[in-house]
DNA sequence: TTTGCTTTGTGATTTGAATCACCCAACTTG
DNA sequence: CAAGTTGGGTGATTCAAATCACAAAGCAAA
């Protein structure tokens, strides 16, 4: 099977809404791309003239602050697009976030003028851009809360069961580092609470891996 | 002059981009609608119909989680929009956010169905819906990492700073406990830093207002 | 299997912020 | 103007989280 066809077979199932049409224009103009796992997709400041249509894998998206601070925002999955890179494509501005693939990643990148003629020329577009606005907003304004609102310990819970649903998976393959730099903490902050949270039964702990049970 | 002048008028200079058209269709669709001062003009979990374009005044968009505790996420100033009533109206969702006005406000309320006519039926609708969205991801992104990465004082000077300019003026009438409601803190902890910032010459104390010099 | 790096565990200490406790000052309402 | 109400000041205490300090375990490569 050729690469047009799969990305052609990807395309139709993962966004079943879009038209015949449409589908085919989006495999004119865009551009099929292969992200390996861990790969940075987008830097934080860089310039974006697409965005991207989610094929297949999962990346996450970040926030930065000047000082090299980071964290998590959400994930995007197949089916999804990244509401910034829209608005930011659309506006020629650059990107105030990274993207970072968290397994292999297969996107349709679509550039921002062919966008913005298929918002009058097809209302699933459109209802997809709006859809993809709302979905986005609302993950931002849940961290939001998070952020705002919770203690580390439930930011903690809430981060894993977060991961567990992006990856479909119970066991998670992450350091406590890097759950520490995703939740804007420290190392030692994350170790101790996963004990406690082990203790209670609620995981295994493993090195680089964390075992959900009953999360 | 008719409520009708009054409201043309502020649409046309506060929508200076807006096409003709477009201006009689909002007039024609919309409704005028006028807020007191601190009169909350939409509750959390509320259902939305309708946007509003802000033709005067000042509002405060606030998150509210289910506890009871609030903060302010930011302002919506004359020739803007909020974009997550958009894109609730147009998904026929609840509210996730409470918008006070802070100045006696005016508003034309547009009904949803209308919003998506004009996405392809004018250009400078669409332009302006996204530069909505942009707007308000990027104060979100900025309340955001306010909130991650910086300390309580250094929150209480953004906050004053975006006071300040949303406001046009120096003067902030504001009681303390209203500051810390807004930041999520304890009114205690907002005095001490005022007085602290007092104390460097920042600005000046006085009962239920904040006279800000060297912010 | 020895060496070295990365990851994790855990005590001790510090710190920023929240909470408690209470008083005083400034308005405002009868 | 007296009494009540609301807003503000400030010490003492508690608490969650950050930081420091160091040990041990797991893994990889020489």
């Amino acid at each position: 099977m050729s690469t047009t066809q799969i990305s052609d077979n990807l395309l139709r199932s993962n966004y079943p809404l879009f038209e015949e049409g449409l589908i085919h224009e989006i495999e004119e103009a865009g551009e099929f791309k292969t992200f390996k796992a861990n790969e940075v997709m987008m830097r934080k400041g860089q310039f974006i003239r697409s965005t991207m249509l989610m094929l297949n894998g999962l990346i996450k998206i970040y926030r930065e602050d000047d000082d090299g601070n980071e964290f998590l925002m959400y994930y995007l999955k197949p089916g999804e697009a990244c509401a910034l890179s829209m608005v930011c494509a659309a506006k020629h501005e650059a990107s105030p976030i990274m993207a970072k693939a968290v397994n292999e990643t297969e996107v349709m990148m679509v550039p921002v003028d062919t966008m913005s003629e298929w918002m009058s020329k097809y209302k699933s577009w459109y209802q997809f851009v709006i859809e993809t606005y709302r979905a986005r907003f609302d993950e931002l304004l849940i961290t939001l809360d998070n952020v705002a609102f919770r203690s580390m310990d439930e930011r903690l819970e809430f981060y894993l069961k977060r991961a567990k649903e992006a990856q479909h998976t119970n066991t998670i393959e992450i350091s406590h580092q890097e759950i520490a730099n995703e939740l804007n903490t420290s190392r030692e902050v994350i170790s101790r609470l996963l004990k406690k949270m082990e203790q209670k039964g609620m995981l295994d702990l493993h090195r680089n891996v964390i075992e959900l049970k009953n999360i």
